[in-house]
DNA sequence: ACAACAATTGAACAAACGTTCAAATGTATT
DNA sequence: AATACATTTGAACGTTTGTTCAATTGTTGT
């Protein structure tokens, strides 16, 4: 009802309807959306995206991760967390140490495209 | 002086020194990655996705936003101000309204390729 | 000048986030 | 069993984020 109203009110909607349309039966579905912004927004952060890029590199153990970043253990391992939940990374344990890798390729690529889009 | 300790204190760093320097000089530079993990971010919301998602089928006014995506003009108008700032769309005007539309073919491939990795 | 409408803005607020710290887990060594 | 070390975990903390609401700007029509 309300919403009704609001179409109404609005001038553009009568000009636009058929372009709405259109666009809504072209839009990727929202679940679909929904987990494309979950796996962007894990690369939407700078810790993340360096031991991404890190890990496109080489197979390299959380000590490693550590020291190339600076940080500590701990923070690097939170955050490796999220990145194993997102399948952005696997692991495998040899001795005392766990060494990760990406994945999959995929990975390496939308990281090099996000790269290419902000070196121009 | 307490790194160097750190440094001694793991035995990683023996064995992976030279790997961890073959890494860190192909890692892309600090402010590539943090400038792409920016570039992410702003990917990394549904909101913004689904505006961007829409903008890849079409120029559309905010008002068309607003009724498409359910949400009230002035949620949208933050949300594009950021994707403005962050030169992911651009916009006109046209008497009232003010139409909205990608900055360049680069965000919808990236939206492409995101989804393609989820739909997977 | 005034009313109507599209869009933007700033302040406020709750929710989500990233790091730190201390404690715990798991593995190898003695 | 006990120690050492790599990693993980959970709670706590300050910070950032996204939406809402009320007020404002800019444009058109009267």
């Amino acid at each position: 009802m309300e919403y009704e109203e609001m179409k109404d009110a609005c001038p553009c909607q009568e000009v636009h309807t058929d372009l709405l349309d259109r666009v809504r039966a072209e839009m990727p579905d929202e679940t679909s959306l929904y987990e494309a912004a979950e796996l962007f927004r894990l690369f939407g952060d700078s810790t993340r995206i360096r031991i991404l890029s890190v890990l496109s590199c080489a197979e390299v153990c959380v000590c490693d991760l550590s020291q190339t970043l600076n940080m500590t253990p701990s923070a690097i391992s939170h955050q490796l967390k999220l990145l194993r939940q997102g399948k952005l990374v696997k692991c495998r344990r040899e001795g005392k140490s766990i060494f990760y890798s990406l994945a999959d390729d995929h990975v390496r690529t939308i990281i090099r495209q996000g790269l290419e889009h902000v070196e121009e």
